[in-house]
DNA sequence: TTCAACTTGCACAGCGCTGTGCATGTTCCT
DNA sequence: AGGAACATGCACAGCGCTGTGCAAGTTGAA
C-alpha cells in the first residue's frame, strides 16, 4: 500500500514531469498562457495534457502545490540546519538565499498571486515563510541589530517581495545572475533594517554556508 | 486653435474621464478585466466605451500614456522645487513621498508591465524616474551618504519595486494607508544603502515638505 | 423647442481558449 | 509477439470576450 502502481509507463511519467517544467516556466513569465503554449513548450500535444490533468486548474493546482512544498522544504532545512548560536541576520541571510535556488517556483507562486482566482489558495504556502521571516526579524530586533521604523509584519511582507524584485531584473538583464542570490540578501537585510555596514558579515556567512551543496 | 471643439457635449467628457477613472482602478487590480466590468464599474454600459474609444487597446494605451503622464510631472516638480543645497537622500525621501500621491498610476504602468503585449510601451515611461532615482543614488554615494554593495542601476530598478509592493501591503491590509508613503521612503532609502540611523531625518524633512499641498 | 450628440439594448460575427470523443499510430512492459 | 498504456490528429461544442450595426430612447446645447 505504500505506493501504488503509481504509473505504469516510465515515459508518462517523464511527459508528466517535462510538462510541469515547462508549465512552471510558462506560467511564470505569464499566468494566462494558453495549455498549447505550455504543452508545446513540453515537446507534446495540448490534447495530450488533458491525458495527465483532468483540467487546466488542475495542472495550476499541482504546479501551485509542488512549489509550495519545495519552498517549504526550503524553509524546514534553513530551520532545522541552524546553529543555536547563529545570529538572526546571519539566518536570514541564509534564508534568502537558500530560498534563491528555488526561486523559479517561489516566482512561480507569486505570479499566480497576481490572479484572482489563484490567491487563495497560494495564500496557503506562503505562510510558512513570511511567518519564518517575522520570526528573524524579531529576534534581530531584540539583539539590537536592527532598526525599528515599522511593524514586523510589514518588513516580513516587504522583504517577501525581494526575491521576485531581483528575478525580475535577472530576467530584465539588469542585474547578473551570478551577483542574484547576494543582491536578494543583503537587499532584504537592508529593508529588515539592518546597519549597512554589517551586511556583508552576514551575507558572506550564508553564502559560504550555503555553497557547497550541489543539486 | 488653441482647443477645438474637443467633445461637444459636457456629460460625454464627464463619462469619458470617469470611463478612465474605472479603468484606472479595474486594471491595475486585474490587467485582463474585461470592458464590462470597466464600463459598469464606472456606471456606463460596455456598448458606451466603444463610443469613447475606438478598441480596448487603445483605452489601455491612453490610460499608460495618462498615467505615464503623471509621474513624469512628480518628477519634473520634485525636480525643480528641489533646493541647491539639499541632500540628495532628502530628494529622493521626497520623490517616494510625492510618488505616492499618484500611486494608482504608478502601479497601473506596474500591472500593466506583468502583461507582454504591453511591455515595451510602458517601458517609455518608467524610464524618466528609473534616471532620477539613479542620479539621486550616485549623488548620495558621492557623499558618503550610502553603502555601496551593488551597482547603482540594480539599486534604482530595486527601489522602483518599493511603492509597488507597499501598495500592495496596504491593498492586502497589511499596513495602514496612513503609513503609506513614510513606509515607501524609508523602505526606499533602506535598500539604496542608507544608514537605518539617518533615514528619519531626510524622510521627516520630506514629509514637512511635501505635505502641506491638497490636492 | 428642436436638433444633434450621446447612451442604451439587442443581435450578431469573430476569435481564442477549454474540454471531449474517436480513430489511428507509437511505445513500453511482460 | 502480444496487449495495454500512451501520444497524436482532427473534429466539435461551449464559453467569454471583442468589435460592429442598428433602432430605439435620453440628454445637452442653441
Amino acid at each position: 500500500m505504500d505506493e501504488r502502481q503509481q504509473r505504469r509507463r516510465r515515459d508518462a511519467e517523464a511527459n508528466r514531469d517535462s510538462l510541469l517544467d515547462a508549465a512552471l516556466r510558462a506560467l511564470a513569465e505569464d499566468p494566462d498562457a494558453g495549455l498549447d503554449a505550455v504543452a508545446r513548450a513540453a515537446g507534446l500535444t495540448r490534447r495530450t495534457v488533458y491525458g495527465h490533468f483532468p483540467s487546466r486548474e488542475a495542472l495550476v493546482t499541482a504546479l501551485a502545490d509542488r512549489a509550495g512544498q519545495a519552498v517549504a522544504d526550503v524553509v524546514r532545512v534553513v530551520r532545522e540546519s541552524r546553529p543555536e548560536a547563529e545570529h538572526p541576520l546571519t539566518t536570514l541571510a541564509r534564508l534568502e538565499v537558500a530560498l534563491w535556488r528555488s526561486v523559479e517556483r517561489y516566482r512561480l507562486l507569486g505570479r499566480l498571486a497576481t490572479r484572482p482566482e489563484h490567491l487563495e489558495h497560494v495564500a496557503r504556502h506562503t505562510g510558512n515563510v513570511r511567518a519564518f521571516r517575522m520570526e528573524l526579524v524579531e529576534a534581530g530586533r531584540a539583539c539590537g541589530a536592527l532598526h525599528t521604523a515599522m511593524p514586523c509584519e510589514v518588513v516580513a511582507r516587504l522583504v517577501q517581495a525581494v526575491p521576485l524584485t531581483v528575478f525580475d531584473a535577472v530576467v530584465e538583464g539588469t542585474l547578473d545572475a551570478g551577483d542574484a542570490a547576494r543582491v536578494t540578501a543583503v537587499t532584504a537585510l537592508a529593508v529588515a533594517g539592518a546597519d549597512p555596514a554589517r551586511v556583508d558579515v552576514h551575507v558572506d556567512a550564508a553564502l559560504t554556508t550555503t555553497l557547497g551543496e550541489p543539486s
